[in-house]
DNA sequence: AACACGACCTGGTAGC
DNA sequence: TGCTACCAGGTCGTGT
């Protein structure tokens, strides 16, 4: 469920509420394995980061907790540890009698510990964040050149760009007028400098979108306060010229275009 | 190298 | 009402 945008709100929420916080004890349910209850004991949260659609959680002593929420995963602080709700998966109760829950009814989520220093090596492997200066036109052109992937599948793939996902992918592509299904190569400079300024666009307003809406528990979908102009919208008019919305599968996933603006 | 596809999981909803 | 089929914001491993 969750794309960069809702990743983000979900660690700016928790950073406020989580960090200095000494871990009592926790309990693995799924999504991880077992061997976390006792890589996290009487650790401290140091600091709560992302990485595109990945949530970081140090700790003391070198340690990081990192958290994939996958389609449908939440992660948010409960006042009481002991009272956390049926699709409950991690439940780390914290000093204080708080606890920080991984939820998830479809228990695709991931969680493990693992080494700092490790999981930052693997985080290298992601293509930069979007809202970063180091994403430019130019990085995306110099990426974009002799590559024949669809654009949108491109623009999925997390070590192009990190964070984006079947939503704003899709959003993304009706902004800059790019049929999804477009050979990256094939796109001239202009439409790829368009793409570039969609990409920000909609995920800056989405990011506040996000956080503005989200608190905690409940579903992102109902969070959900971003006007989608393609996504979910198959049959519906476009809201620029009127043509029927049309959706297709690439790479497995559905995705939904307006075949009279994007070309 | 580049793609398709199944697996991982459960729940909501449209259609009969 | 109750059943079935399909759909879902992600990623990985396997096979062609």
């Amino acid at each position: 469920m969750p794309e960069m945008p809702e990743v983000e709100a979900v660690c700016r929420r928790l950073r406020g509420q989580l960090v200095g916080l000494r871990i009592r004890s926790a309990r693995v349910l799924r999504c991880a394995d077992k061997a976390l209850e006792q890589a996290v004991i009487r650790r401290t949260v140091t600091a709560v980061d992302r990485r595109g659609k990945h949530i970081l959680i140090r700790l003391s002593g070198g340690i990081t907790v990192h958290v994939h929420l996958r389609m449908s995963g939440n992660l948010f602080m409960i006042p009481d540890h002991r009272l956390s709700g049926a699709s409950a998966r991690i439940i780390v109760a914290l000093a204080g009698g708080t606890g920080l829950v991984l939820e998830d009814p479809r228990a695709l989520a991931r969680a493990e510990a693992v080494g700092t220093r490790l999981i930052n090596g693997e985080m290298e492997k992601l293509g930069p964040e979007p809202l970063s200066p180091v994403f430019t036109p130019d990085w995306l052109l110099e990426k974009a050149r002799g590559c024949r992937q669809p654009a949108k599948l491109f623009l999925m793939d997390q070590t192009k760009v990190a964070g984006l996902g079947n939503i704003y992918a899709a959003e993304a592509l009706f902004q800059a007028r790019i049929n999804p299904r477009k050979p990256m190569q094939t796109l001239a400079r202009m439409r790829v400098e368009r793409l570039y300024s969609a990409i920000v666009g909609i995920l800056k307003d989405a990011v506040q979108s996000a956080y503005l809406a989200y608190s905690g528990p409940g579903d992102f979908q109902e969070a959900e306060s971003f006007p989608l102009a393609v996504y979910g919208r198959q049959g519906e008019p476009c809201h620029a010229c009127g043509a029927t919305i049309r959706r297709l599968m690439q790479g497995g996933r559905s995705t939904y275009y307006c075949p009279g603006c994007q070309k």
